[in-house]
DNA sequence: ACATTTAAATCAAAAAAAACTATGCAAGTA
DNA sequence: TACTTGCATAGTTTTTTTTGATTTAAATGT
């Protein structure tokens, strides 16, 4: 035989009153209720929980005291169950578990987190990184609450909420015969060799690019990280297309990129959070998006528009590298 | 709305098998009974819990994981309060509270307390002492799991089991007229002085025992404790009748004190445990009572029998006290 | 590509648990 | 002695839980 927590209620009510009657009347309920519930509890735990006295109550045993107190804390601790849920359930506190794509992560998300933390600072980020395929299968599994990706090879299980579009651009070395041009199209590229990104759903979609203008690119390498893109480009061994924002114009060894914007129809990326569809989130993930759509104006105003556009991006950077 | 034990019971073993139909099999309940709690849960809290996958179970949600951990504590505790009175009513362990009459307290008590805490080592003895009202008061409002005292004023509703029988006897100081006396009766006694243990039960007894005889005490002294009663006695201020046996023949001054029989039929007192009548009593409590039966006995072969007798009482004073 | 399997949700019906009203009973109170 | 108090019990009704059958939808196998 079992006990329910509602037994223990019932039996602590009558405990703390030392009265079946007022115990029954404090908690909105007949007295037989409260009486058959003590003695299911007595029958239960095999204790005799209450001396009864006719006509004036009951009074508990030795036990029953040792009882009632455990009880109680046993109370306490399910009402606080339920009070953290619901904290879990509103407040803006506790911790966030997110995954985001690996090529705009480093430039979006630490500024974000700590914008986010400023605001909420009883929130705990936990932001790991991951290809598509594995964002997509973690976010599935519940391991993660969102993710940051951009809005290509989603099943229909996942659900997608775009916030910012990046539209691909040609990177160069500074010396790269076509570093001087102010836009270029991918016909006009195709001959020369191609540093490509070599992840699975990128490889893909600059694939893609090239097939909707009827050209073949010239694949001269590939690399598995951007630092590497990157510093192959910046060291001659070729041009590659980017969506993220430039930002900062150096790779890792010091030597420097021009970006140049791509002319033509070229399907842009699109950067927003992804969740399982119609799933309930919490508070917590609630604010993270809005926090994020403000940080996306606010970048969309700054370092992203002067990426978008080559002419912004020279200007930013005649400005600010060049001029001192 | 509220959760329940149940509820948590069923969500725990759906989270940490990732499987509805699993918890089913393991729980020995049907798999709609655990979708249902799990989704009342999910309503209780507000919390989505799982993510569900079609034909391959379900897995928790970063809530969900949060959630389970402090429910299987929830549920460890109740466990754990279960265990607890099941200890309470079948493990010798714990703490036992009693409540003594005062008169034999000291002689029976410690010792026999002692004995009980070296059999049952984990249990902590509570002896008080009061009178018949009070011991009576007490345990009926449950103050106290047992009491041990006299057969005398007890009401129907209290159960009482005796265990060692007091015949009155006659205490006298050394150099008193009647100190050499073998036996003596209640109308020899009459016209000396008597001193009288003036309690509310102790003093009706001994008037009863003068009124079978149909004779009056003539009470010269009343005093309000035993210590007060052996001193004024071995001082000469007049005789006594007690019940308890003597044991120790010196008044706390040191004077001395003769114990003589008492002839005539005259009511014994009987030492026993009281109890509320159809109270069922912890097993710590059953194991006082059988340990303070093989004490009683104990004592009925040495201390207790010197006493109720004046020969063997005499003989051990003799040996003991006199001829070293 | 289609059939089969898997596993959760849903539905209606049955069973169990809990609640209520009314009443009984024993002791205290007027 | 009649009246009140207060817990226990009985019988009914309501609510909750459980269940078997069915549905749904994805994964798996041929």
């Amino acid at each position: 035989m079992h006990f329910t927590l509602k037994h223990l209620r019932y039996f602590v009510k009558a405990g703390e009153h030392s009265s079946v009657t007022r115990a029954a009347e404090e908690l909105h309920v007949s007295q037989p209720s409260i009486s058959t519930a003590i003695l299911h509890l007595e029958e239960a735990t095999g204790l005799q929980l209450f001396v009864r006295h006719h006509a004036q109550g009951l009074s508990l045993t030795p036990a029953g005291r040792q009882f009632i107190l455990k009880s109680k804390q046993l109370l306490l601790d399910a009402d606080n169950l339920g009070h953290y849920a619901n904290t879990l359930c509103t407040k803006i506190a506790g911790s966030l578990r997110i995954v985001s794509f690996p090529t705009f992560t480093p430039i979006l998300l630490p500024s974000l987190m700590k914008k986010f933390i400023e605001t909420y600072p009883e929130v705990n980020i936990q932001c790991d990184e991951s290809h598509q395929k594995d964002i997509i299968q973690s976010l599935m599994v519940g391991d993660y609450e969102l993710a940051l990706t951009y809005d290509l090879q989603l099943p229909t299980e996942i659900e997608f909420e775009p916030i910012i579009e990046f539209p691909p651009y040609v990177a160069l070395a500074k010396d790269h015969p076509l570093a001087a041009s102010t836009e270029l199209s991918l016909t006009e590229l195709a001959e020369y060799p191609m540093v490509l990104l070599d992840w699975p759903m990128s490889r893909e979609y600059f694939f893609s690019l090239f097939l909707s203008q009827d050209v073949e690119a010239n694949i001269a390498y590939r690399a598995q990280s951007l630092a590497m893109v990157r510093g192959l480009v910046a060291n001659g061994f070729g041009y590659s297309l980017f969506n993220t924002p430039l930002v900062n114009n150096l790779a890792l060894d010091g030597s420097e990129i021009v970006a140049i914007p791509l002319t033509g129809k070229l399907r842009p990326l699109r950067l927003g959070v992804a969740k399982i569809a119609h799933f309930r989130l919490t508070p917590i993930a609630e604010a993270f998006i809005s926090t994020l759509k403000e940080r996306a104006a606010e970048l969309a105003q700054s370092v992203f528009t002067d990426q978008r556009f080559y002419k912004h991006l020279s200007q930013s950077e005649e400005s600010t590298k060049d001029n001192p």
